[in-house]
Formats: C-alpha cells, structure tokens, sequence
DNA sequence: TGTTAATTTAACTAAACAGTCAACTAAACA
DNA sequence: TGTTTAGTTGACTGTTTAGTTAAATTAACA
C-alpha cells in the first residue's frame, strides 16, 4: 500500500559515489540529493542521518559487489591465480575510474575509514566489517596454496592481513599520487611477499 | 619592528593536531582559533586560508621531526637495525597517542592524503612529498643492507615502496580497529619482506 | 473506486561555516 | 621618547550546513 519509489536506493548510489570521488566531510546531503534528484524531506524520510546514509551506503556497494569477490576468490580458481585476478581487477577498476574522473580514488572502503574512524563509531565499524572481510577471502587462499604445496606453511591470518595493507597502502599511494600504473604490478609484488613462485 | 607573536607557531601545531584527532573537514577555523587561543582574525593574517594553514602545519611538522629521522636511519647505524627501529617508533608512537586519545590516529600524513587527494592539490603534493621522503629512506637502507651482504639484489626502489604501502596499510589497519597492538610485529613482517633474516 | 499509507514537496530553522575589515595595541628601534 | 609596523581584536558578512515540518500527492490494494 502507499506509492513506491526507487528514491532510497539513488541515495545509496550517489552517497557512495559522490564520498568516494570527493571526501565524507566536503559532501553535503545537499549535494546528494540534487545529484539523486531527490527532495531533502525525502532524504530524511529514509534516513536520520548524512551518517546512516554513509553506512548504509557502503553496506549496499558491499552486498552489490560481493558475488564478484566470491567469483574472484572462488574455490575453483586455482590459489595463486584469484590472488593475481584480485590485483589485475584492482588496477584496471582504478584506471577505468580515473579515466572517467581524471582522479585515482584508491579504496572507497579505506579512504572513509581513514578519514571518519576516529570521529564516527559506526563507519569505523563498517571500514573495519570491510577489512575483515578482505582478510578472510586472502587468508582461505593462501591455505588452500599451501594444501596444493605452493607455498610454505605460514601464520596465514597474519599474512592475509598483511596482504590486505600492502593493497590499501598501494591504492593510497595510487590516489596519492594519483598515478594508477604504480598498481600495474601489484600482482606479483604480493606473490612474492607469501613466497610463491612469480611466473616470468 | 613592531610587536612578536608566537600566534603563528601556535596554529601550526594545533592544526596539525586536530586535523590528526578528527579529520581536516571536521574541524573549524574557528576550532583551531579557540585551541590556539588565537582570534579568527589573526588567523587570517598569517595564512590566507584553512587549506595553507594545513600544508604549512603539515611541512612544519615535518620539518620539527627531520632530526629524529636522521637519527633513526643514520647511515651510523645497521641497516636491518634501522628498520626495526623505525617499526618500534611507529609503534610506541601509536600506543602512546592512544593512551592520550582514547584513539589510534595512525598516519597524519596518509590520513589527509586519503582524505583530500582528489580535492585540494596542494595537499595532495604535500602527502605525496612525505611519500617520498620516506622512501628515499627506506631505499638507501636497502642498498646498505645489500652492500653489507644482509639481503640479496633486487628492485630497491620498488621494494622500499612496497614496504612504506605495507606500514600505511598497517598504520590504517591500526585506525580502523582502533587497536595499537597489530602494530607489535611490524619489525619482523618488514623484514621478512626483503628476505633478512628474522631474529628470534 | 474509495481508502490507506507510503512518499514527495517546498518552505523553514538555527547553527556553523570560511573569510573580511577597520580600528586598536604594543613591541622594537632609531 | 616618539615613530614605525607587526600583530590583535571583535564585530561583521553572506553562505552553507544538517535537520524539521506540515501539507500535498499518488500508487497500491480491498
């Protein structure tokens, strides 16, 4: 009953857009809602707060974007393969965007974490929600390359961790420099670094 | 002529330091004026925006801390030794900030280059100049450590970069988890990345 | 087709924002 | 000691901010 509206779900789209292309803090939900071509009353009919909409937004990119992660990091890939198909996607994911923006935007997930974890409980959860989750997919990986034997027997959790911050700080250098091509090699860097044998 | 003032120095370690606590775009001028104890309008006397007054606080805070990085990567000292030694900073660096704060800040630098990259340039060059610095750092140890026979030959500038990425990551990681303590390996998982000899 | 309830709208608030300015003050120095 | 000038002050502007509200609209459904 009542009418229906796609209104809450262009929200979602353009937050996380906008706050990835720009910053949380020089978003204002004036800016969300023209863009969403949405009314501020509607805005706050959906949600409380420019800060429940950043959360839930972020949520939203996740769910979207999770059946391509289980893709990459599927058990039938071979191990060393996803881990390589993960930072070929990275790359080209950061080159499409600058194309499009003429900005590297590194990881939306660390760039809001970084910029909100000490000032809003609820983004730090989520950045963190994020974080782990990456960890989990890098940390199966390297145990199903150990069962295949090619790699040696290591704190897995520890290095799947490890893995994921050379990626964050790899994609803040990118959006630092904002050069995508420091991430053409990522591949083989990160190979390198669970000793596995990087193909010529 | 005419009269002194320490007003200037002021606002460039308050702004700094807010901007670390919370994030550029969560704090005022008038923030910053209030902390200082320094009226809005000599504010603007000494720097023509908020922007400048963050570039100058960050050089500034660069600048007061050059010695002690000297100090630490000190051709005088190991090369393996230096390392250690700037992971053990890092880390006592975060823990102590958060004994204060309640918060785990993590990098200053790789925060407002997360945050504002795409937005201010001259903040962005700034980040990126301290990106550099400290790889320059990092690659000089590297050629000692290889001409002292501590590590074999490789791409010393790429790995220095790919070491700095992994600190970031982990000074973010710290951040987001609010948790100092992942930092307490940061030694030994460097090392092992360059293929030294980890100590036990 | 009439009722219901979900959604939309525009006009509103009150606070916070970055930045301005002309008049004032006081330290340095000749 | 008087002049110079670097620095201070507080009151100001106009804009932008997040968030509110009450009344209007319209799609779904019985």
């Amino acid at each position: 009953m009542g009418r229906t509206s796609d209104a809450k779900e262009k929200l979602l789209q353009v937050a996380f857009e906008l706050i990835w292309q720009q910053s949380y803090g020089s978003v204002s939900v004036d800016d969300i809602c023209e863009r969403a071509k949405v009314k501020k009353g509607s805005f706050y009919y959906f949600f409380p707060s420019k800060s429940d909409l950043a959360v839930a937004a972020y949520e939203e990119h996740w769910q979207c974007n999770r059946p391509k992660y289980d893709r990459v990091f599927s058990p039938l890939v071979p191990p060393l393969e996803r881990i390589d198909t993960y930072c070929k996607l990275l790359y080209e994911g950061q080159k499409a965007k600058q194309e499009k923006t003429g900005r590297v935007l590194g990881c939306p997930f660390a760039s809001v974490g970084s910029e909100l974890s000490t000032q809003d409980e609820k983004i730090r959860q989520k950045s963190q929600e994020m974080f782990d989750r990456m960890c989990k997919y890098l940390e199966n990986t390297l145990r199903d390359a150990h069962k295949e034997g090619l790699i040696e027997k290591q704190d897995f959790s520890a290095k799947a961790s490890a893995i994921f911050c050379l990626v964050m700080g790899m994609l803040l250098q990118a959006k630092v420099k904002n050069d995508s091509e420091v991430l053409r090699n990522l591949g083989p860097i990160v190979l390198q670094m669970i000793g596995a044998t990087v193909p010529a």
